[in-house]
RNA sequence: GCGGAAUUGGUGAAGUGGUUAACACAUCGGUUUGUGGAUCCGACAUACGUGGGUUCGAUUCCCACAUUCCGCCCCA
């Protein structure tokens, strides 16, 4: 049988995965210092725990859900984003509850799915590293969900990205806001891209986004959310950046910043990384925002949240090119190679203490000759060859080797269980 | 969903309608058996994404499909 994966899914091979792995445990150091809690929700959901909050006519619902019937009749999707499940989550187990602890902050390192076009840091299967703080409406609750965006890009090492930021209002100032847009653009609808005057209907916001040139000669000119905003919102987004700006976080407000999923409320972000050699425009590897009802389209009281996503393969890719050095393969400590008689047991029984040391160690289980041994030394990129030979081991002895410079030095067996000391002296 | 490009061994690749698919790297074996990263010698594609067609004959021409990559839509 011939096989293939499905298409837009990776392998992520030895090589690579530990390069995940690095990243993935600087992110739960990181957001565990910072008081959030790792959260699993399932895999899968009930459709409608992400069409209805999504948004029924969002993209993501209408053509990039994984969904389907299973043998219980029941339709299910695959989640194409974490907060839905996050907060579904948060309801069914009455984490509102006085029980807990508020906010409740969680994080969540998850496979996500969308059936789409596959691209460079876009694929049907990828990854979100996501946070969600349930319970404040405090603008301490916003800028704190920003700043460790910023911060955890900054111990990651990306580079050069920058935050985008704007402010969505409650539901009333959308829809006038929206209606807005409509009486701006409708009657330029002639001049208008075809996507734009297909936007016009569906999402108008979107139109603000558009890289077309002939969209762009209108937008200097189009209504600006910043001025259909309540003065609470408005107050509130001022609050907002001026902490960031106290903190020296660097953002830049952008009125034509939207976001795809409909549940968001208030502040919104991405931070965004320009790299040509990566993508021909800058790419949104992480984004998130206020969704202030979204607990309550769940059945669950009235519940402030905010929280933020990254798309994880887009992060994997700007960190190979801006920060090789975290994944530079430093390849195993020991290895052990062995010559003569009656050595094949002491050699699995070093390998055996020295693992038990903490250290990385590897010998060959083929038992070729010598120096085939050294060579798959090398291979492994190891620091050290200890070479265990029947000569030696009857005067009590091994031979530790530093492979860096070929400096080499007898040790007695009974040391072998203090290797730090011994290394030190090499 | 729309438009474009690509698809040869483990890797990078050259190449032609017709008897041995170049070259390089890597790998494996050897260079007489206790020490590596050097050199030298040798081995290594039943076969050129899959299926069909044209042809006496196709890896080379045509068609379809698949996958990958790029741009758009959209998004992480």
């Amino acid at each position: 049988m011939r096989v293939q994966k499905p298409k837009g899914t990776v392998d992520i091979l030895p090589g690579e995965s530990q390069n995940w792995e690095k990243v993935e445990n600087i992110t739960r150091s990181f957001l565990t210092r910072a008081g959030y809690r790792e959260i699993r929700t399932p895999l899968f959901e009930n459709y409608e725990v992400f069409s209805r909050s999504s948004g029924e006519s969002s993209d993501i619902v209408e053509k990039e859900m994984y969904d389907f019937q299973d043998k219980g009749g029941r339709h299910i999707a695959l989640r194409p984003e974490g907060t839905a499940g996050v907060v579904r989550a948060y309801v069914e187990n009455k984490i509102y509850g006085p029980d807990h602890v508020k906010p409740f902050n969680v994080y969540y390192i998850a496979a996500t799915f969308r059936y789409e076009r596959p691209q460079a840091g876009r694929q049907r299967e990828f990854h979100q590293i996501g946070i969600e703080s349930f319970g404040s409406d405090n603008a301490l609750s916003d800028v704190q969900t920003i700043m460790l965006g910023n911060d955890l890009l900054h111990e990651l090492g990306v580079k050069n990205f920058e935050l985008h930021i704007n402010s969505l209002g409650n539901e009333e100032v959308r829809k006038a806001y929206h209606d807005a847009l409509i009486n701006y653009f409708t009657p330029l609808k002639d001049k208008l891209s075809e996507d734009s005057q297909r936007r016009l209907g569906t999402n108008p916001l979107r139109i603000l986004d558009s890289k077309d040139e002939r969209d762009k000669e209108f937008l200097p000119d189009a209504p600006k959310i910043i001025d259909y905003l309540d003065e609470d919102s408005k107050a509130k987004f001022d609050h907002i950046t001026q902490m960031l700006k106290d903190l020296g976080i660097d953002y830049v407000i952008d009125d034509d910043l939207v976001r795809g999923l409909d549940y968001y409320t208030g502040v919104i972000f991405e931070f965004m990384v320009a790299d040509s050699d990566l993508w021909a425009s800058p790419t949104t590897v992480l984004g998130g925002g206020r969704y202030n009802h979204l607990v309550e389209e769940f059945d669950g009281p009235e519940t402030p949240a905010v929280g933020f996503g990254i798309g994880e393969e887009r992060l994997m890719l700007v960190l190979q090119k801006q920060n090789p050095d975290l994944f530079a393969d430093h390849g195993i400590d020991f290895f052990l190679a062995n010559i003569g008689e009656g050595t094949e047991l002491k050699t699995i029984e070093t390998a055996r203490a020295l693992r038990k040391q903490g250290y990385q160690v590897d010998f060959d289980v083929d038992q070729k000759k010598l120096k085939n041994q050294f060579k798959k030394a090398d291979r492994l990129k190891a620091s050290y060859v200890i070479t265990i030979g029947a000569r030696d081991l009857a005067e009590g002895v091994v031979q530790l080797k530093r492979l860096s410079d070929g400096k080499q030095i007898p040790v007695a067996l009974e040391k072998l269980g203090h290797m730090a000391d011994i290394i030190a002296e090499l």
